[in-house]
RNA sequence: GGAUGUGUAGCUCAGUUGGUUAGAGCGUUCGCUUCACACGCGAGAGGUCAGGGGUUCGAGUCCCUUCACAUCCA
């Protein structure tokens, strides 16, 4: 075993002998270094030294769990590049950089993916098979939901497993490919056992301290998947309908109504006007009967009524829409439901309908779906006289599940709530308190989360009656007729947890009695996904099970996310941790705007305008791609642009390019900053101390565009003009001290510059780390002015600046004159102003070299020019 | 209807607390085989800073107003 030295812990001495291949390529750089990093473990989060610091020595991140279902789009990249340019800036500033990743797998949308992938459909009804193959794997054609095989929930929750574990895993190697530091030792499933037994534990606590309560209430509800629905997964979209003027029947008299939904005319519980309305005023207390059903209703007057609109009176059913619900409730009027969660109307004939009312329902609607029903009932309508004048079309808003196609219903059901300010001024107000407590970047992102809090109407629902998703850890007794008891949940313990009400037994009884008088039922219901992932930061950062760790980077230091989820997940998470922890869940949220085609349209799948990030990453490098998102600053939509993508696929080559040139002219022994005597040299220092100021004041206000651009353009100019201007004197021609004043001023400026364009370009900067330093630049200090240009060493950037104009002004010269720019110029004098001549005169020899001058006069002027330039063009080698 | 943001070169965007002649990249035009790079280098053309009004010695920047676009909430 050969004993070897240990490696100095200064950086600025572990050089390394100069390797540098002949062709540098950014091509395959993520394989090569994408193993280096996963074997050294170069972003391991270092829990030690975090556990023993103080909590301002660590930055913590609460990385969006993807949807792991869905597909890899240019949002993703766009948004986690941000977030991993801010985390390899925190990792060099010296902190202990916290960084998991998690899938979120659990929920609907893992539910339709396997439902299409293996062509099955879960339904609870259904006993285990323990043999069972799905028909199908990725390779379905048909899309039928009649082709589709019904299996246990069991077997459909083994499928959700094993398919989600497949997507995770491309997810990974995008991620992966991508440079992404996070630390893939810090990883969870929101399906997991851990996160699961943490979803369980938050809610049996909210429980407990009465955040979270059941209800039997009226609500949203999704014939298609046949789930209740949240307020923050509504949307409101244009539906075709029709307005039927249709008449009840008063005693002066019909009383005119027009509605877009005739079926619910059996469901009609009053009729109601605004009561300023003087058209309406004389009815109000009176009471009129429904057309065809002959169903006696209240007129009353509610502010909720818009005169405005159709005839300004309005027929009120359980239920059409929110407003009905509004005034059944507040008017407290009876309920009369006949819409079943399957969206038809329920088969037997309601009990408050008789005679031939009774015999219409039977034979025309019973059954049938909205729409079936509505039809009938407009053609008995119209044969009764009813329906005054035909439909007239119209577009109304009408409010659909986002992943649902049908128009929501309103069905009564028990539900699990939690209480989220939505019907509670003073935990409303928290809320808003709370928000203010967190930086949001940008600042107005703020609104967003103001506004959304500030218009609630009622707390979150978040039971869910499907399959794939965290039980709700609770059970009901039932009594010895078999009624469960819905007010006295039994709780597991918290030890006990994760548990599946639908296969354990609560304490004190045992499987036999499960649906048995004197036993007990399991409450069949899944939490909606937001109810786990809310509790990202208390699952990755190990507040059930890891307190030691939970202390040390909780709150959390940051949130990333993109803004359409503010009033979703921001807002969740921020409830969970105001309940649980009286705290906010982190003090940072760096919100990224949306991937807009180049038509301005959000990209999305359905409008086959989407990019593949794979496909980018192999043709124009990671590097390549990260340069493109960190051009996008944060709360800003960026539009797809192939085109900067290929600038930072330029930038990167060039990267390589400068620094194989830079390194080229062999070591400088000793202190390299001592070498550095030119006044050109430290004229470059000097500006690249700058650079290194404005680089980091960039990154400390979380623009990390900024500091990309700042260093982006010095470095080109760097390349430009400075390059060529000592390319002369660095390879000797003006004797020893200049050229180890030149060679050591490229590697200072290669050290720092490397080390600037690290958070954004991690492959290149590692590659040429790598021909002469020891270890990973990703985990070497971020750099100080003074380490550029050493405190007291005169140096201004000024002097570039002067010369380089001069240089451009020889340039010009030559283009205009049409030759190369080796074309010599035996004679030609510099009109400039003075302290431009000045600096001239002080790198005359370099600039002399670069510009192949024989003769250099100087002449005083307003304007940078070149006069009376006798140029002697390169002879071209003749064909 | 309410809120937020955006409007600067053909395109994508910078433009700090108001301060000389408004910048960059892409694209375009012209030129150059240049000893790191042709995936390169050099030079040029290109703008009524959405419109109108105001404050100021001075406005792309501040105020008012109109218009257009985007997103969120009703």
């Amino acid at each position: 075993m050969t004993s070897t030295p240990d490696t100095p812990t200064s950086r600025a001495t572990t050089s390394r002998a100069t390797s540098i291949p002949d062709r540098p390529t950014v091509d395959g750089l993520e394989d090569k270094w994408g193993a280096v990093w996963r074997a050294e473990g170069t972003y391991r989060f270092d829990r030690e030294r975090a556990l023993a610091g103080p909590r301002s020595a660590v930055f913590s991140i609460d990385t969006p769990p993807p949807t792991a279902s869905g597909s890899l789009h240019m949002g993703h990249v766009f948004s986690y590049t941000h977030t991993d340019c801010m985390a390899r800036y925190k990792r060099m500033a010296g902190y202990a950089v916290f960084y998991p990743i998690g899938w979120d797998d659990n929920g609907l949308p893992t539910e339709k993916r396997v439902q299409n992938y293996y062509g099955v459909r879960g339904d609870a009804s259904l006993p285990y098979r323990p043999d069972f193959v799905a028909p199908f794997h990725g390779n379905r054609t048909s899309t039928k939901a009649a082709d589709e095989v019904p299996i246990s929930r069991q077997n459909f929750i083994e499928l959700c497993d094993e398919l989600t574990v497949l997507d995770e895993q491309a997810f990974e190697a995008l991620f992966r490919r991508m440079g992404f530091s996070l630390d893939w030792d810090i990883s969870y499933r929101t399906i997991d056992d851990h996160s699961r037994a943490t979803a369980q534990q938050a809610f049996l606590r909210n429980l407990a301290r009465g955040e979270a309560y059941t209800a039997e209430a009226p609500g949203l509800w999704d014939v298609t998947f046949q789930t209740a629905v949240a307020q923050a997964e509504l949307e409101a979209r244009d539906y075709p309908g029709a307005y039927h003027r249709v008449a009840f029947h008063g005693a002066g008299g019909p009383v005119h109504i027009e509605t877009t939904r005739p079926e619910l005319i059996p469901a009609c519980v009053a009729l109601i006007a605004h009561p300023d309305d003087e058209r309406y005023q004389p009815l109000f207390g009176t009471t009129v009967r429904s057309p065809l059903f002959d169903v006696e209703l209240p007129v009353l007057p509610h502010p909720a009524a818009e005169p405005d609109k159709g005839a300004g009176i309005a027929m009120c059913c359980t239920f059409g829409d929110l407003t009905d619900v509004i005034w059944w409730r507040e008017l407290q009027l009876p309920m009369r439901s006949i819409i079943t969660r399957t969206g038809r109307l329920q088969t037997e004939t309601p009990a408050w309908l008789t005679g031939a009312g009774a015999q219409l329902y039977a034979e025309k609607v019973s059954g049938a779906t909205a729409y079936g029903a509505r039809e009938a009932i407009v053609s008995a309508l119209r044969e009764s006289g009813d329906l005054d004048g035909e439909p007239t079309p119209t577009q109304r808003k009408a409010n659909f599940y986002e992943r649902g196609e049908k128009p929501l219903e309103i069905v009564t059901s028990r539900q699990w709530y939690i209480r989220n300010g939505g019907r509670d001024g003073a935990l409303n107000a928290a809320l808003i308190e709370r928000g203010r407590e967190i930086d949001f970047h940008p600042s107005f992102m703020r609104a967003r989360y103001e506004n959304w809090v500030a218009g609630l109407n009622g707390d979150w629902l978040i039971s869910r009656q499907r399959f794939f998703g965290v039980a709700i850890p609770v059970w009901y007794a039932l009594d010895s007729d078999g009624q469960p008891d819905y007010d006295h949940p039994l709780v597991p313990r918290e030890d006990q947890l994760p548990v599946d009400p639908a296969a354990d037994a609560p304490e004190g009884y045992d499987e036999s009695q499960r649906g048995r008088p004197g036993g007990f039922i399991g409450d069949p219901d899944v939490m909606d996904t937001w109810a786990t992932s809310s509790l990202s930061p208390q699952i990755a950062a190990g507040w059930r099970g890891d307190p030691e760790l939970f202390a040390a980077v909780f709150p959390m230091d940051l949130r990333p996310q993109a803004h359409d989820i503010i009033r979703t997940w921001l807002f969740a998470t921020v409830v969970r941790a105001h309940h649980e922890h009286g705290s906010v869940p982190w003090t940072n949220a760096a919100i990224s705007g949306w991937i807009l085609d180049p038509d301005r349209k959000k990209m999305s799948k359905s409008k086959g305008n989407v990019v593949t990030p794979e496909d980018l990453v192999i043709q124009h490098s990671a590097d390549a791609v990260r340069y493109w998102a960190a051009s996008g600053r944060l709360g800003t939509d960026a539009a797809f642009d192939p085109g900067q993508i290929k600038v930072g696929r330029r930038l990167a080559i060039k990267v390589l390019n400068a620094s194989k040139f830079a390194l080229s002219f062999g070591e400088v022994e000793g202190d390299l900053a001592a070498a550095v005597t030119d006044p050109l040299d430290r004229s470059m220092l000097a500006g690249l101390a700058d650079v290194v100021r404005a680089a980091t004041t960039g990154f400390e206000a979380w623009d990390y565009t900024r500091s990309l651009e700042i260093t982006e353009s010095f470095f080109w100019s760097f390349c430009d003009d400075y390059l060529e201007l000592v390319k002369d004197r660095a390879y000797g021609g003006q004797g020893q001290a200049g050229a180890a004043s030149a060679r050591a001023a490229l590697r200072i400026a290669l050290d720092v510059l490397l080390r600037l364009f690290a958070p954004i370009l991690p492959y290149v900067t590692e590659e040429v780390w790598s021909w002469w330093r020891e270890g990973s630049v990703h985990r070497q200090p971020w750099p100080l002015p003074v380490e550029a240009l050493p405190d007291g060493m005169p140096g201004a950037a000024g002097l570039l600046a002067a010369v380089g104009e001069a240089l451009g002004a020889i340039r010009k010269a030559k283009s205009e004159a049409k030759v190369g720019m080796r074309a010599e110029i035996t004679s030609m004098t510099l009109a400039a102003p003075q302290p431009v001549l000045d600096a001239v005169a002080t790198a005359e020899a370099d600039l002399r070299a670069t510009g192949r001058i024989g003769h250099l006069g100087y002449a005083v002027a307003d304007e940078v020019e070149v006069r009376d330039a006798v140029l002697v063009p390169v002879e071209k080698p003749s064909a």
